[in-house]
DNA sequence: CTGAAAGCGCTAACAA
DNA sequence: TTGTTAGCGCTTTCAG
């Protein structure tokens, strides 16, 4: 800057003004100061300005998500990364794993780097750990879990209710021997499908002691495994409800493999790519991703924005939509 | 930090030294910092730090992709992520969208961010603006697409040959009237499938002024609509070489539309998801993102740990895997 | 083993 | 309209 300033042969404070399009600058010195910035291939250092501004903004937030490479957080992150672009924002995106490790180690990497925001898939028991930076009043907002230990703004898919909403759907075409697979036991997202679905069988009248609840399949092959081992069982169920995109996946993987994908019913919690062209088509609770984070990356700003109140918690719904998989009577008990 | 000092009672560069555990502190002294600075949940400033630091890294990359919401574009940034974790290193992720305008803002914003180093998929008819940013030394790795006008490491698939590959098994199986479906025709990556699906044709003395060529399809719904168009010709094709994976995508959806699924030939560029679950299974020439991006990083902490060797540009294998669509036969004309 | 002073590139406050 | 001075939070250099 100091160069730029003494071969514009003005002071670092009138280029700091043409940098940042401030009033009060003739139209001769912005042209001086330009020419010179381009000769020297300036760029600005955002972070050493940030260091001295008054509302030490980085213009940076950091997402943590599931994964960077599952379809369900690339949704989330590309609604994100819209919003944020928009308002000049740069994105710092992390994968999750649900390690809680990973979890402490990517906030406190955002928070190193003074991200002026936070949107975060959690795993650990509780996020108690950031209340100091949320007194600091960073805005924080989690997205498709929700938090404990902290209040928060808290961006969630309807999940009680999509899951009740498949179960029905499962019961409502006569099912009775119904199984659910699921994502690690200990994430409550995961707690509150598996509820939506027990609550509705037992809404049913049916004994939800004989039905295979499957948890803690935290990948497709782990998914797949048990779903093989569900299916040879001497009395395999006639429906599945399979909680996660990749459960899904898994179990797709092991009725193809045993020829049931038109004798057992599935539906599954979040939708799944080229579920349409499958045969049959995969009836699925779809999640609005672009959705979540949209609203979460509305949260973020609004409160940069000045916003204090309350910790806002959305519901985002879910909408089933019949593809084949879910229509599938029941079969005879053979 | 000064809070921290104080109520440790030491010098502010004592507690510099414990945080980055530098040597030459006593123990009783780390044990006094560390405690005031839990109390004070101190989180060191790794921006202001970069101001003075004698290698001014920020620890940070910039990883510009086609869209974050790609299956291919999450799995060249997962592989990206893993390595930089390794590192300490965070990942500023953006979405490309193939417009030159949004390639010279993101790496603009990168720049601003004073990022350590950029993995880039470009779109501009050529990154020559790099250059004074590649004479500082920024490492630049171009991932996906080769730039022009500059001299940088690349590591991309290998376009001409998997095209090549793909349209010999089409050939091999008896085709003669194939067709391409391409993306945007200034990329040249798609240039290179393009032009490795035409040669082959021309190897095999087939003429190739009456085979279609579609390009510019830049997303599912104009593959799926150019798609529909092409097969609703008097003289549709046997066999169809789908040159990107939305593009393959779209043409699913047409097949499917038509009930043609079974009846025309179909070789996708790069893999879809659940490919393997579909009826005909999609055959594809599968791309290796997970080591595009692993090379890529890896290139990037090279150079960051002194490599000042000329270019490399790296050709990763693609690999054709056979699952049906790939393998039907050609249709008497009729 | 520890601390004081200077300065990284920038912006705030004020002066000219 | 423009320049000067101080200082953001840290690390460097050098002195104790």
């Amino acid at each position: 800057m100091r160069h730029v300033a003494a071969l514009a042969g003005v002071g670092v404070k009138t280029v700091s003004r043409v940098i940042n399009g401030e009033p009060n600058v003739s139209a001769a010195t912005i042209a001086k100061v330009t020419a010179a910035a381009r000769t020297l291939d300036y760029q600005p250092d955002l972070h050493a300005g940030n260091l001295r501004r008054a509302d030490g903004r980085t213009r940076t937030i950091g997402l943590l998500v599931g994964s960077v490479d599952n379809p369900f957080s690339g949704a989330v992150h590309r609604a994100v990364e819209d919003a944020a672009l928009a308002r000049g924002v740069a994105v710092f995106a992390s994968s999750l794993d649900d390690d809680p490790a990973r979890e402490q180690e990517a906030v406190s990497a955002f928070l190193r780097r003074r991200v002026d925001g936070l949107i975060l898939t959690t795993i650990s028991e509780s996020q108690a750990y950031l209340a100091p930076e949320l007194r600091r009043g960073t805005p924080v907002v989690f997205v498709d879990r929700e938090p404990a230990g902290v209040a928060s703004d808290t961006v969630v898919s309807d999940n009680l209710e999509g899951a009740a909403v498949a179960t029905r759907h499962l019961l409502e075409r006569g099912h009775r021997r119904l199984a659910y697979l699921g994502d690690r036991a200990e994430i409550r997202t995961a707690q509150a499908r598996r509820r939506g679905f027990l609550d509705e069988l037992g809404l049913a009248g049916i004994a939800t002691r004989d039905i295979p609840v499957i948890e803690n399949l935290h990948d497709i092959e782990t998914a797949r495994l048990a779903a093989l081992a569900l299916l040879e069982r001497d009395d395999p169920p006639t429906a599945i409800f399979s909680a996660q995109n990749l459960v899904t996946i898994g179990v797709l993987h092991a009725l193809r493999e045993s020829g049931l994908q038109h004798a057992i019913a599935l539906v599954g919690f979040d939708d799944v790519p080229l579920a349409d062209l499958l045969e049959p088509g995969v009836t699925v609770v779809a999640q609005n991703p672009q959705e979540i984070g949209r609203i979460a990356a509305e949260r973020v700003f609004a409160r940069l924005d000045g916003d204090a109140g309350p910790a806002v918690r959305t519901v985002v719904p879910t909408r089933l939509i019949e593809r084949g998989s879910g229509e599938i009577p029941p079969r005879e008990r053979g």
